[in-house]
DNA sequence: TATCAGGGCGATC
DNA sequence: GATCGCCCTGAT
């Protein structure tokens, strides 16, 4: 309810971009707590509910301060240096053109992780309709203008009400299996031990993620690109995978471990980056049956 | 009614 | 270290 207050302010604020399209970064399924009104998203974030919308070359925004828009989108992200480092083949050039603009999102941690649980073998619609039901069930009420949402809960709100209340809880959401994950994980973990995962290498953080149960390499990727900043992370699941094996590999049987040690030393520094970018175009023109037909 | 999905895990070879 | 069956649930 001070989420309310807080929130209620409904001066807007602009920012001029460049190299950024929001749409794209919106929409390329980095992110899942948005609500799309007319031309605005609605977006939570942590104790956030901003709208923003894309005019030629300004963001407009409400509901959060300019240094977090920054931030969150990654504005200071030099995009002509990063995509000058993603290696240039037929492929990647072809998804940079078409999502040209698209950045990574920094997710709250807690909040990317618990959206990652919810994404095991499933889709955008369930993860979506899973976190909006732990929102409204753990979180609080947010408003803005007259968009009513719920704030995702911190871990200790899950671990707070116990296994034998929580699991079946979370089971009617539609969590599932993940019901457990999401248990434990909220036990063990906190916003402020993911954040300090930021003074390890790269392979340190992913392991200590991969200690929690139902983070595998996957999950740990996501977390460790959109949310901690290892702009270098790749994740591999079934989208990429296939469009790693007909783009370079020409169907030739690989295992799952070539292809992940093929994209971490192919991409390159900012390999999330191309990950984003090839993850969009094979979803979104290629399309599943490109790849049955080819399989 | 059976099969599969934007994985992880444990068992087995 | 590679492969397989299972895990919940909703969609086809």
């Amino acid at each position: 309810m001070q989420q309310t207050a807080r929130n209620s302010g409904n001066q807007t604020s602009s920012v001029k971009v460049r190299d950024f399209h929001l749409i794209h970064t919106m929409e390329c399924g980095q992110l899942f707590r948005y609500r799309r009104v007319g031309d605005w998203y609605y977006v939570h974030s942590g104790d956030k509910f901003f709208k923003i919308r894309q005019g030629e070359s300004r963001l407009e925004f409400s509901g959060a301060d300019k240094d977090f828009i920054r931030h969150f989108f990654s504005l200071d992200v030099p995009m002509k240096d990063v995509l000058s480092e993603i290696p240039l083949d037929r492929h990647t050039r072809r998804a940079i053109r078409l999502y040209y603009g698209l950045r990574i999102i920094r997710q709250d941690p807690w909040e990317c992780l618990l959206s990652y649980l919810c994404s095991i073998a499933s889709n955008i619609p369930k993860i979506q309709r899973c976190l909006d039901g732990l929102a409204r069930v753990f979180g609080e009420e947010v408003r803005l203008d007259e968009v009513k949402g719920y704030s995702l809960p911190e871990s200790n709100q899950i671990a707070s009400v116990g296994a034998r209340r929580a699991v079946p809880l979370l089971k009617g959401l539609g969590l599932g299996f993940r019901s457990k994950y999401v248990y434990e994980v909220s036990q063990r973990v906190d916003s402020a031990y993911l954040e300090s995962l930021r003074g390890l290498s790269y392979p340190e953080a992913k392991e200590k993620l991969m200690e929690l149960p139902g983070v595998g390499e996957k999950v740990a990727d996501c977390v460790l690109l959109f949310s901690l900043d290892f702009v270098g992370a790749f994740p591999v699941d079934r989208w990429i995978d296939r469009a790693i094996r007909t783009f370079y590999f020409k169907g030739k049987k690989v295992s799952p471990r070539e292809v992940q040690s093929f994209v971490s030393d192919y991409f390159g520094r900012y390999g999330g980056y191309a990950q984003q970018y090839l993850f969009h175009y094979s979803r979104t023109v290629l399309g599943k049956d490109f790849f049955q037909g080819k399989q």
